[in-house]
DNA sequence: ATGAAAGCGCTAACAT
DNA sequence: ATGTTAGCGCTTTCAT
């Protein structure tokens, strides 16, 4: 029942060249014959075949992604961008789920590049100098998303993660409070978590507030359970707090959960800052003031960067910055 | 610098032949040629094209995912499932999202075969008549996730929403309440929608509550704004209310929202059940009671179903109903 | 305006 | 154990 462009070809009576024709260059060929090779195709529910034409053209309008943890709203919200973008530029997205494991992930490229993809979007992770060299041998357009290296040269799209923690800490500041915490990323994460942990610092010096990392941050994993700990923690080491800027929209609000839990109530007893703006922001009580970063946004960008990369268009800048937002809800008191 | 199965025959002095051979059947070639054919694949960094090979077996092992919109967590983790039955199986995910828009799923639907996919994933929403007649003529495998057809045979992975809702409604009726409210889906939708409205009806009734779907159901989307929006009007037709069954979690969260906001407690002055047990339904103050739906699982199953269908094993059963589950927090309370 | 034939990278008979 | 060749479905010269 598959039909091919031979079948085609005999029902409508030419030669497959013909066929190829009125797919490819309509206007090459007769009226009459068109709508013949037409009907044919349509009575035999002819789809031309991708594959036999990736083989000619060398390219297959597929692109891969490599995201850690798809069912993370972080990441999905970035997918859905990308997706878009793909959608204008007429591509598919191959989508690899990594958990944040090198050989899955060294598995997926392999697949990847077996299945002839365009290009590919790398996510979050930093990119290791092996990780570098396995790009290298794809031999592909790669644009990272969410994730910049500084150390190669590697087309980027994410947000200036410094400045961005520096307003955070700056809005808890300017709204009175003087003993603030942070809830921070992993201390080996130096392309998101450490620029978080500085601007937040920076904040905390450019308003002549002192800084003592070992009390004021704690450190850990990026989602619900780990915020809550983490506030645990920080409150052990630094019970007189008033705001805490807890550095991704998950491990806020586990902080609200064990602040509410532990009689203290935000934000009249405690604020607290996020960072991502995340739908959930809006869904928790009180509704979380934090810093967003626009993530459909940089799925689409970094999309449309590898597009121009492919089309071997001007790659414009190397390393694009999109602009971050302080979002004011109710998560932060003035003290 | 792409090379290809002549480059590396070449280079280890064999035919290609002997060169597929080492791929496909290494036992059948001498060991020592088959070491000088694996060290010029390496030194060639050579890898197979898997367009050559699929225009030959008449299989990609790629999948096509239709999905209405994944930055929405209760299809991102679906999703993740799949992913991860995809890994297992060899597969890759193509991944398009739909925005509920048919000509663009009609438009997907049309690259993915183009692409030769083994076979596609359906998710959430109803076939319409329409919609199979694509689906036959697409001459593929297809599996419906979250989503089920019982007009047409077509192989299915989901919850069995009547039960599930009538257990939410019951638990409700169980912790005391009488008066009590529900916000549903859309009347038009007759595969999730009605199924829990029934359940939800037949609760009451089974326990000789009285059943009044104009004052006490309040149709809408599955968002949170729908949830919050549902909730003022399903106050206002049925003011004495004590408890609600918000038939997802984001229209819960929403409807928790606006009670918050208008000066009601909750669960102390209204109980909230949601419906879902999305990983947000953990975060939220209070965290929320709600009958839970294997999604990461039906993601994965639905899969498997098609890996099935794609080998021509035994189907199982066409229909797969998965366990539902009542996950008791802190948003309902006994009255 | 249309057709014949070569070739994209690979596998699978069929030789040897 | 290895090589030769046809062919998967298509595009693209090159003829006519």
């Amino acid at each position: 029942m598959e039909s091919n462009i031979k079948d085609v070809a005999r029902l409508a009576n030419v030669s497959i060249s013909t066929v190829s024709r009125v797919m490819n260059m309509p206007e090459k060929v007769a009226i009459e014959t068109r709508v013949k090779v037409q009907e044919a195709m349509k009575e035999l529910n002819y789809t031309p075949n991708a594959l036999a034409r990736g083989l000619i053209y060398k390219r297959t309008k597929s692109l891969g992604v490599l995201i850690p943890d798809i069912s993370n709203m972080f990441y999905s919200e970035m997918l859905h961008g990308m997706e878009h973008a793909a959608q204008r530029h007429h591509y598919n997205l191959i989508l690899c789920n990594t958990d944040n494991n090198k050989a899955r992930m060294l598995e997926s490229l392999n697949m990847l590049k077996e299945k002839q993809i365009d290009g590919l979007v790398f996510t979050s992770e930093p990119v290791y100098p092996d990780y570098y060299e396995v790009f290298k041998k794809l031999q592909i357009p790669i644009v990272l998303a969410a994730t910049h290296s500084l150390e190669f040269d590697i087309p980027s799209v994410k947000v200036n993660d410094e400045q961005a923690s520096f307003d955070a800490a700056e809005c808890l500041i300017k709204h009175g409070h003087r003993r603030i915490g942070m809830i921070c990323g992993s201390i080996t994460d130096n392309v998101t978590a450490m620029p978080r942990l500085q601007g937040f610092l920076r904040a905390l010096r450019v308003h002549d507030l002192e800084t003592d990392v070992d009390s004021q941050v704690q450190f850990g994993g990026y989602k619900f359970e780990d915020g809550y700990e983490a506030m645990g923690q920080l409150l052990r080491k630094f019970p007189d707090i008033t705001a805490v800027f807890a550095s991704s929209d998950e491990r806020a609000l586990g902080a609200i959960s064990y602040l509410h839990e532990h009689g203290k109530s935000v934000p009249e007893d405690i604020s607290v800052i996020g960072f991502d703006n995340l739908r959930l922001a809006q869904m928790s009580i009180p509704k979380l003031t934090t810093v967003g970063q626009p993530l459909y946004q940089i799925g689409y960008l970094a999309v449309e960067k590898l597009d121009h990369l492919i089309q071997n268009e001007h790659v414009g800048e190397l390393r694009t910055y999109v602009r971050h937002e302080l979002v004011e809800r109710q998560s932060v008191a003035r003290r």
